[in-house]
DNA sequence: TCGTGTTACTAACGCGTGTTACTATTATAT
DNA sequence: ATATAATAGTAACACGCGTTAGTAACACGA
């Protein structure tokens, strides 16, 4: 028993034939001809020499690498908070897995350091690349953009034409806010995600904006607060907006973590919800049919997402083009108890 | 301008050495003596040609691919409730990119499946693993074990001789049962994380009859219930503890979002946290200090979970021999308002 | 018998780098 | 003047595979 590795030509020695059909029958190379007791013969020989082979000269050989690239671009805090990721990651794992390709992920804290992830790419170490969270600021971005490199965001990016998936955030809010009216409040505050530079901020509130042009109510914008991915950051909004003179009668808290630091604030005021205060969130997060009360929210397709960055990516390496370069996955409004409509206790 | 990438070969020839000369000053070789002005030249026409090495081409001749595999084991439902999966990603890269190192991921839902992580290895594709979630049942680990490969568990498998990077369960659960025993509870309830035969739920099981031990209060296995990772879990386990004949007073859930679960539970009979009913978590999840009421919990240190798992693993892919193969993160118990006693009102 | 396919392969090149062993030149010591 | 050592490199092999172009053997119809 040799402690070595076995490489092809070990196998093709074994099996009486050349390292050229060990290799036409191990990748199942159509177009070749070759007779079914030679194929056994030779994956058995590769079978009995515990054959693997080897990745870094595949890759050598074909110029491909067969991985694709994950960057996660959100900073550290934010990054903490995205309780999605392990569902994210999973869809695109399962998608990659699917079609042979390995997933490399690199956390990027600052876009704009001179080579977050460039050299993933320029190394060949990836096939392609789908960047989580992207900012606009992200100069390695457009260089890849231009290189025509395969590229996905997870996440859109206003004003550059780039392939995205993306939850659609407009309708989604949209939903939430216009659930709220139909429940009879006329004053909705509003308390974003993220500060309104982030694209699916900007969105969730042209939404709740659009859900109150199209009901006739006025935008008024002393009921609209930034959140910052973070509790804390809805805690405190929501404490300025109980603070107001005339404070409203609902809010739209557009993430689900944020909305859980506003829940805090408002009982916190000894406040009753929903009948002093109706909140409806968004993500869905797992938590909120446990919340106090259960949070009525739009829910987001986390492995989805993840799965079809994943496939829209794969394609482009494919060489094929996409129908559609620009998918936008629908919301469901998940009614729970925060908004003060009739639901089923959890869940 | 030519379209085609530079390779190490025309570096040489701009910059008017041999190929040999720029493999030497670009990868900083030592023992080497070469004059700062051909220094100067090479890493000049590398820039002017915008070159980047081969990463496929230099793992084939290096025989290392730089590249660490992290595998999750845990199966969907579990690892969608894993809050901390953020944290450790970004400990593990943050610490892999300083030694130049990348992170290849990979999910594994099904242990026992035939290659759900071997070849990644058998394929040179990695250069070692780190195992998150490893189960006992797995042949493959045994393998890779067995063969030498450089591997490292997050999270503890008994009866196994592998480094590991861990958190301290036994002690973390102690310290909290402890302190319900300080504060006068004497029939203490527990609710674990997961099943028995998981490591880290035994462990937390272990540390909860040590506490009462020490205190000289007698177990009883009536007040204990196995959670599943999920909110639901707790729900149900605490209904059940609710639904003793004499109730304890205090219940120490081995996990914030079982523990999340046993909350809405709580209050669902009507009963106030603590006055009626004392609770502590584990893991200290980011949404603990805006509970309802804020969870006092164990504090699990994520990040550095992911780093140091990544610090042993690399110390063992360069060959060193770690001081300690067995490394056991310290907890921290952090007292809120669930727990009776008194502390700041959040965080 | 000759030419044309068909079947079942193989020889050999190329991928781009790391690395060892070796050489040519110059400086220094004897 | 000659031996020795330091300096500044280079030639050439190895890594393991994918793939193109080509070939030997045989069958078969004209």
């Amino acid at each position: 028993m040799s402690r070595k590795r076995a490489n092809s030509h070990d196998v093709a020695k074994l099996a009486g034939v050349s390292r050229t059909t060990v290799s036409f029958i191990l990748n199942r190379v159509t177009g070749v001809q070759i007779p079914e007791e030679t194929r056994r013969r030779v994956w058995e020989a590769a079978r009995q020499l515990n054959y693997y082979p080897d990745a870094a000269a595949r890759s050598l050989a074909s110029g491909k690498s067969h991985v694709i690239g994950l960057i996660l671009c959100q900073q550290a805090d934010h990054l903490a908070a995205d309780l999605f990721l392990p569902e994210v990651l999973r869809g695109i794992t399962d998608n990659a897995r699917g079609w042979d390709f390995r997933v490399l992920l690199e956390t990027v804290a600052n876009v704009s350091a001179p080579d977050a992830y460039l050299s993933l790419a320029r190394e060949r170490q990836i096939d392609g690349i789908v960047i989580s969270g992207p900012r606009s600021d992200d100069q390695q971005l457009g260089q890849l953009v231009a290189e025509g490199f395969p590229l996905v965001l997870q996440g859109r990016l206003r004003g550059a034409d780039i392939p995205f998936v993306d939850v659609d955030n407009v309708a989604g809010a949209k939903q939430a806010v216009a659930h709220l009216i139909r429940l009879g409040h006329q004053r909705i505050g509003l308390i974003t995600n993220a500060p309104l530079h982030y694209t699916a901020s900007e969105d969730r509130y042209r939404g709740y904006r659009q859900a109150l042009s199209e009901a006739g109510i006025a935008y008024d914008e002393a009921l609209m607060r930034q959140g910052d991915f973070v509790e804390e950051s809805g805690y405190q909004a929501m404490r300025e907006l109980l603070g107001l003179p005339t404070r409203p009668s609902a809010v739209f808290v557009a993430s689900d973590v944020v909305a859980f630091g506003a829940l805090a604030a408002i009982r916190e005021q000894g406040l009753r919800i929903p009948q002093d205060m109706a909140v409806v969130g968004f993500d869905d997060i797992r938590l909120a049919p446990y919340m106090h009360p259960p949070l009525t929210t739009v829910h987001l397709p986390a492995y989805e997402l993840g799965w079809q960055a994943g496939d829209l990516l794969l394609q482009l390496i494919r060489g094929e083009t996409p129908m559609r370069t620009a998918v936008l996955l629908p919301t469901e409004l998940v009614i729970r108890r925060s908004c003060g409509a009739r639901a089923r206790q959890k869940d």
